[in-house]
DNA sequence: CGGCCGGTTGAGGACCGTCAACTGGCGTGG
DNA sequence: CCACGCCAGTTGACGGTCCTCAACCGGCCG
């Protein structure tokens, strides 16, 4: 496991300290902010089952989500119909921490399995803000991580098919990693085939055939939504994983710029 | 014309003044904001030659650039060692607005054509957001409007060659159209097929049959670097083009909202 | 029991990449 | 001055990848 990072593997299952394992890949967080960040999560938590929307596309702007628990996908239709995906959000993700800015939402976003969502409404982020400048600056870090995941999409969707469901499922692997949910085993994958499909850019029965080819080679095992990485370099080479563009701290022996945030 | 912007096509060449143009697609700009961004602006004015880079992936962060004329690519390689463009940098455009928060920057950015840039640094950017809020908060669409458009082009890249050309010429169109660069009748395209084709994540030979397939369906002339849209309702039509993406003020009837920024 | 959803498998063909070659224009250098 | 090389554009043949259509299976739930 190379390059994972070098984080320990989950030594609890508590979906509430997420958001702030993922945030220490960015900046340390110190054990007053861990409270303050807990404070500002816990106050509106809701429960969502799996395929109701969190967000319409064309909709007003509302709060902005942070995943404890579950997974979503951000989605549009093509020309022909058919969903796109653009993104998965997993837990400990900050999911759209500029919707305070749009006028409109341009995507979709679905929950994908029963999840457990914070929601931060304005003028409690405002106060964030102002009360915890290092936390905010990652939160924007998170900001630009999605955003480096997002053109690593459009790159890996040129790759071929066997390519692009390794490169995701590496990228998955360190971003549950990074969290405590994943380990050099495997992790918990609650994704079905039209999903991966939708997310690589592919149809349902090539990702189906192109899965299996991944079993045959010995490289995944994938079962009652257990994604098990059976030869993980052999992945990582395959889809040439080079886990950068997630800008985990963990991932690079450079120190944390401990700069002010300009904005 | 159906889709693309109200406002008038360009009376005026001047480079200077189309960031203004750009920004007052998401917000009003008064008379007293425009000569605030032209102080911005003007500082620290730098040409470009084509082909050469203003950004490499892994540096440091640098000044944020705004660019005056000509166009710029930011790129990133794949594990083939191919290039793959995530997004073009036309004139107007806010480059990496969030660069003060990087460590290293992911991709690559490198002048297309002869450009002139102008160059913000981080003091000059902390104060012009203190004194210029809603020049700031449309700073900050600028990046939304990119970053959804980041996620189009990902969507645009599963779709056939003929849709992908069509689509990604609709967007310039639109884009170029906000800040005066584009008429009905077209504009300049400062682009090889090579780099077309590496947007669009195809092959330079089939990225020539396709531009060919559009000029005998008359959907497009091209010749001496000048877009002709000879069917703009065709083009629109194939690609599926819908400018909502783009978020721009001019392209829906809504009231703009004059809300403070958050962070 | 029947329907639906997720997964699986097969046959056929369209689309697009690869390889190869050739053109014309432009700048450089002999 | 011409020769040469390089680059952008163009065209053709061929093959592989991936999509389409179609069918089938098992499990779950109403």
């Amino acid at each position: 496991m190379a390059t994972l990072p070098s984080a320990k593997p989950a030594s609890s299952g508590d979906a509430a300290r997420r958001p702030a394992r993922k945030l220490a890949q960015y900046a340390p967080v110190s054990p007053a902010e861990r409270s303050a960040l807990d404070r500002l999560l816990r106050a509106k938590v809701q429960r969502i089952a799996a395929g109701v929307p969190l967000v319409e596309v064309g909709g007003a702007p509302g709060d902005i989500l942070v995943v404890l628990d579950g997974w979503a996908c951000r989605h549009r239709s093509g020309p022909n119909g058919r969903r796109h995906i653009v993104a998965l959000h997993l837990p400990g993700d900050i999911c759209d921490l500029s919707v305070f800015l749009m006028r409109a939402a341009d995507s979709s976003v679905t929950a994908l399995s029963d999840m457990r969502v914070a929601a931060i409404g304005r003028a409690a982020l405002a106060a964030f803000t102002r009360e915890q400048p290092r936390l905010t600056q990652s939160f924007w870090w998170d900001a630009l991580s999605a955003a480096s995941i997002q053109r690593q999409w459009l790159v890996r969707n040129t790759l071929g098919a066997r390519e692009r469901i390794a490169g995701l499922l590496c990228e998955l692997a360190a971003r549950l990693y990074a969290v405590g949910l994943a380990t050099d085993a495997g992790f918990a994958l609650p994704l079905t085939q039209y999903d991966l499909a939708d997310a690589c850019g592919m149809t349902s029965e090539h990702t189906n055939r192109t899965l299996r080819e991944l079993r045959r080679d010995g490289l995944i095992g994938l079962e009652d939504g257990q994604l098990r990485l059976l030869d993980w370099d052999g992945l990582e080479s395959l889809a040439g994983f080079d886990p950068a563009y997630l800008h985990f701290r963990t991932m690079r022996s450079e120190p944390v710029v401990e700069a002010g945030l300009p904005i």
